[in-house]
DNA sequence: ACAAGGAAGTAACGCGCGTTATTAAAGCGC
DNA sequence: GCGCTTTAATAACGCGCGTTACTTCCTTGT
């Protein structure tokens, strides 16, 4: 209770308090093991610590135990919900280790990144986790093999780093396969920028299923388009004024805004969602696919559980054990509302 | 670049390596006033800094200069475009004056708040931030008084904490004058929860306006509503469901979810937005404002401008200077799209 | 009775660094 | 040559704590 603002309570002032000496402050405070410490002594301890409302300080206590006991977490962008989720994972799984999460944002600029490294770096991260918005292929500065690093939702072009991505391909098959068992067989894909990995992920996902079910893959289904409402838009239109016996009964698009896209074009033409015409969307944007009307279907990117897993790799490797998978996969739930 | 993993490079290295005193080096990394170091020793310590690759130890520095460097931030939700708008400005701000942020979510459970605040403080923030995500009166854990401590959009009811609010009031005024401007005159107001701050700034600022352009307030014109779309699609029926003469030209809602339920009554009756209904939003929900058709009219929670006016306090607190005001409140911004 | 072993506790070192006091050499006026 | 200041650099202490090695006292078995 009688903490004193100007001068902190140190160890030494809990011993001298108790009756004992620092060390054995230290032993009851860290249980060691191996130490015997009687109750009534250990008692007395905790009782000092109470009373003078000591606290550990922590740094002081990494400096000795030569632990830091911090994990750092360099993104792209705080803001955005993507990076959001990922350190909501991250922070609560890393909470149970007793760690402390460093975050930094790059902003995507190298300079920031570097300066985000470097403070970290300073502070004796033990691990880094190293995220990005999209899935993607990234290069990082050389300083990060001075510690283990894990990447998520993105892998380094010479394959040396562990690294944890979304499961495209099944995210793919899982949608296609959804609309597939509601019947429909002319199903349409508004797919992202074909060159990244979530495209051709999705792609063959959605193909396999197809195939899976019987119906060879039709390539003039498939449309590239911007990763945008109105890019969405134009797509959607042409997929829906292809001749009625060709006309798709479904939309799988690359993301919710693409999907906000989607159902205007639907809605435009007097088509109703899911009775007309399903769509899946992809990213679960909660903000647009529990408001759109009907609320949307949609994949959800495992964010946070990417930040679990991240912190999970990094405890593992900080802990001088081996990964048993370097490159992990995980899966994008469905999660169902009313658009199909 | 010869980096040695399995032993960090120490100042003593340094000094070594450069044929001079350990305090030597600790005087030039620390540019130290009133240390007469020639060029060239400082450019033989330098140079050894950069051959051993020698990061500081943060931790061990800020144990010796008992000036941890950290400020702590703990939020409800660290999720939530909010959280990450005042992480976003409290981390740059902090940046430029090299201190980190040491971040913590609540998850709006005490419990874990108070883990929160108890690692905080072991190690050893100069300096507090506690956020809310909605603007409302707190009471926090007493802990709370070892370290300086700034409200973000909320305050505590004993009013002994400086807070950092947004001005509620001048939101509503500048929300109703944009619609009086625009030559409504029937100005309803679907508003949130008449209890809290929110509600009751923005209600004033909506009467002032009024008032100031020669209108008594109806009061039958503001309806409390729930804050979601489906309350909000509710109240706008009532209000366009007046007699003609009666019925609003204009919609000030308490937030962008409310709005997309405006959106829907005002569509459903054949009106159209702006031109026989005009719609001005609040919260500038990017996913919702920026991709409803028209694009919504809103004001803006300036949460990056409160997590760096945040900081900016308690840096001066931090440093023993005095706070100007107690109670900082900030504007909110209209951002003009399509809706009026 | 005595050695052996455990129980209870402590002194002392070091973690990597900031800082103060002090020393050693160099410049300066006379 | 002598004092005196300035320049350049260092030894030594302490920050708060973990940890090892060591001491002292009490049991226990034979």
């Amino acid at each position: 209770m009688a903490t004193n603002k100007t001068q902190r309570v140190t160890m030494s002032d809990v011993a001298r308090h108790a009756g004992v000496s620092r060390t054995t402050v230290s032993f009851v405070l860290n249980d060691k093991p191996g130490a015997a410490i009687p109750d009534e002594t250990r008692r007395r301890i905790l009782g000092a610590i109470d009373e003078l409302g000591y606290r550990p300080n922590a740094g002081a206590r990494a400096l000795a135990a030569k632990r830091s006991g911090w994990f750092g977490l360099i993104t792209e962008i705080v803001t955005g919900p993507f990076a959001a989720e990922v350190i909501t994972g991250a922070q609560s799984r890393a909470w149970g280790d007793r760690r402390f999460l460093l975050i930094a944002a790059s902003e995507g600029d190298p300079a920031q990144e570097a300066a985000a490294l470097d403070q970290m770096l300073e502070h004796r991260v033990e691990g880094l986790l190293y995220a990005t918005t999209w899935h993607r292929a990234v290069t990082l500065p050389k300083a990060v093999r001075e510690v283990p690093t894990v990447l998520v939702n993105c892998y380094d072009s010479e394959g040396e780093l562990p690294c944890i991505l979304p499961d495209e391909e099944s995210g793919g098959y899982r949608a296609t396969r959804r609309l597939l068992d509601a019947g429909h067989t002319g199903i349409g894909f508004i797919n992202l920028d074909p060159a990244i990995p979530a495209a051709i992920g999705r792609r063959a996902g959605y193909e396999r299923a197809l195939r899976e079910a019987g119906i060879t893959p039709d390539p003039s289904l498939v449309i590239p388009g911007w990763a945008t409402a109105d890019g969405a838009y134009t797509a959607a239109c042409e997929l829906l004024d292809r001749p009625a016996a060709d006309r798709p009964t479904a939309l799988f698009c690359g993301n919710d805004r693409m999907a906000m896209g989607a159902y205007d074009a639907i809605k435009e033409r007097g088509l109703r969602i899911p009775h007309d015409v399903a769509v899946v969307g992809f990213d679960n944007q909660e903000l647009i696919a529990a408001y759109l009307r009907p609320k949307l279907t949609t994949l959800a990117l495992p964010f946070e559980a990417m930040g679990t897993k991240g912190v999970d790799m990094l405890a593992a490797l900080a802990a001088g054990q081996p990964l048993d998978t370097h490159r992990v996969t995980i899966d994008c739930p469905l999660l169902e509302r009313s658009s199909v």
